[in-house]
DNA sequence: GCCGGTGTATCAGCGTTCCTTATCGTCGCT
DNA sequence: AGCGACGATAAGGAACGCTGATACACCGGC
């Protein structure tokens, strides 16, 4: 199981094609060949049908757990390299589009006034993309976000030894339209809302695989789907009436015509969580201790 | 970065030595020499220092990364590899101590009476080392138990795509002395303790470390540590007055001079999950179907 | 139905890798 | 100082893994 062999199943798969991985990887066609089958023969299991080239059971299996040893794999080498590496005067910023706050800006504002030479970048991620490259050390800290219980660290898909500290804790509201029935409440239960529509919107609200979650129950029909990763999109379409979503107070309340009630049960806040591999040095080490500060 | 190379690498460091890793490994000495060379050729570091044999710091952030990294390799393989054999007359369980219940030798049994061929083995381990084997194919199901709020899963360290199904949830209770001033209280909240002995039993009892995470606040300290995993042992200890602990009520009231009240807040409950990974099969998916029902 | 095109399997050849054996240099202990 | 244990290094040979050539299967066009 050689992580170069798992590499170009991945890509065999992916391609459905040897010749096109072959071309991809640089290799011939007659080396990925025999690279596939000397890992069917090493797991003792055929990994891929031929004509079409599609993953049998036993290869659609070992395809879950390739990305996330391929991630490590990856991150590893990274790590060491980064350890070895003359620290470079760069800072590279990842963050999930929750966890985007103006205390964040000028704390980066901040840093780059301390260290005038280094590039300083940011770039808006989804938050499993943030720790992936944080991982792998193409960001030198990431800020993730998620709806998490009060007592509860967020779940961080563990490819590397992450160290993470909690940014900033914000309690959770409901946005709903002004005009909705509800809307004069001082706060909610999900489980009263079960019923409700909602606006499924992966990167600009809490999930609402997460809700079913908490509230332990079913239900929970999604309305529109939203791609966008910008909260204010999502509030129009919670203004037009199309369903609700749950978001940072602060940020639900920013929208004309969206009222923010708070979540009162189950007892969930948005937290954004600093992540990053290993002690940060130089520039982002200074952001870091700003953000925390 | 070859898992080959990585697992001598970490044998040479588990021995300090390279000689001793040649012999356990059925190599040569020149081998495990060359192989460590290559190793750090590839990662551009040097990763032991010789004469004494230990890590620097490059390979000690390598071997954090090394153990996950294997381990996930060995999952995957016996992920494939079960899904090749035969199924098995074999039932495998493994459970952390807090996670045993009359339910589960109940079910237990009834599964035996189902499949008399089968071989039937119950084992008590700490929680990871239980996600560990169930990865490894070493075990065909696991039960843990965590302290968590009502509305998360436990965090399982992934491995390996491992799934988890809630079985039981209880509510957690501090054990007291009979004695104790609060004993007498209908509830108790974490907070009012910070100042309390407590005793440190990570795998007889909620830990320590998980109360402090929970309460968002240090203090808590340790009064006798307790290595055993079996919390009538535990339970003594605080009959005794060595300090308090935290297990579910359940468990907490079994035994003598011993008082348990009720967790009021943080509001976390005591879950135990079932993992396997795959969809069970033979003797393990019938009991797999009696904890959940 | 035949034929070319596309795509995978297989084989021979060859360079590289990797292990073993043998030997040397070095450290630490007596 | 001398010995013994240990790691590094050199040389040789087996095994591995890639390329290039070729065989074989499938599909579509005519």
């Amino acid at each position: 199981m050689d992580p170069h062999l798992l590499r170009t199943f991945v890509t065999v798969a992916r391609h459905g094609s040897f010749s096109a991985a072959a071309r991809e990887l640089g290799y011939t066609q007659s080396a990925v060949s025999q690279q596939i089958a000397a890992l069917e023969a090493d797991l003792r299991a055929p990994l891929l049908g031929r004509r079409p080239v599609v993953p049998t059971p036993a290869g659609a299996r070992l395809l879950e757990h390739a990305g996330p040893l391929l991630l490590r794999v990856e991150a590893a080498r990274a790590d060491i390299a980064r350890l070895v590496a003359a620290p470079r005067a760069r800072l590279a910023v990842g963050v999930s589009a929750l966890a985007q706050s103006p205390s964040l800006a000028g704390a980066l504002a901040q840093t780059h006034r301390q260290h005038p030479g280094a590039e300083v970048t940011l770039r808006v991620l989804p938050g499993e993309t943030v720790s992936a490259l944080v991982a792998t050390g193409e960001l030198d800290l990431g800020l993730i976000d998620g709806a998490v219980a009060p007592t509860d660290p967020l779940h961080l898909p563990d490819v590397s030894p992450l160290t993470a500290r909690a940014v900033a804790e914000l309690p959770l509201a409901v946005a709903l339209p002004a005009h909705h029935p509800l809307s004069a409440r001082t706060g909610l239960r999900l489980h009263d809302l079960s019923d409700a529509r909602w606006l499924d919107a992966p990167a600009a609200a809490v999930p609402l695989a997460r809700l079913r979650a908490a509230a332990a129950a079913d239900g929970f029909r999604p309305a529109v789907g939203y791609a966008g990763a910008d909260p204010a999109g999502l509030l129009a379409l919670v203004a037009a009436g199309h369903g609700l979503a749950v978001l940072p107070h602060a940020t639900a309340e920013t929208a004309p015509g969206v009222r923010a009630v708070p979540l009162a049960a189950p007892r969930l806040v948005h937290r954004v969580e600093l992540i990053h591999s290993g002690p940060p040095t130089g520039p982002a080490a200074d952001l870091a201790a700003r953000l925390v500060a």
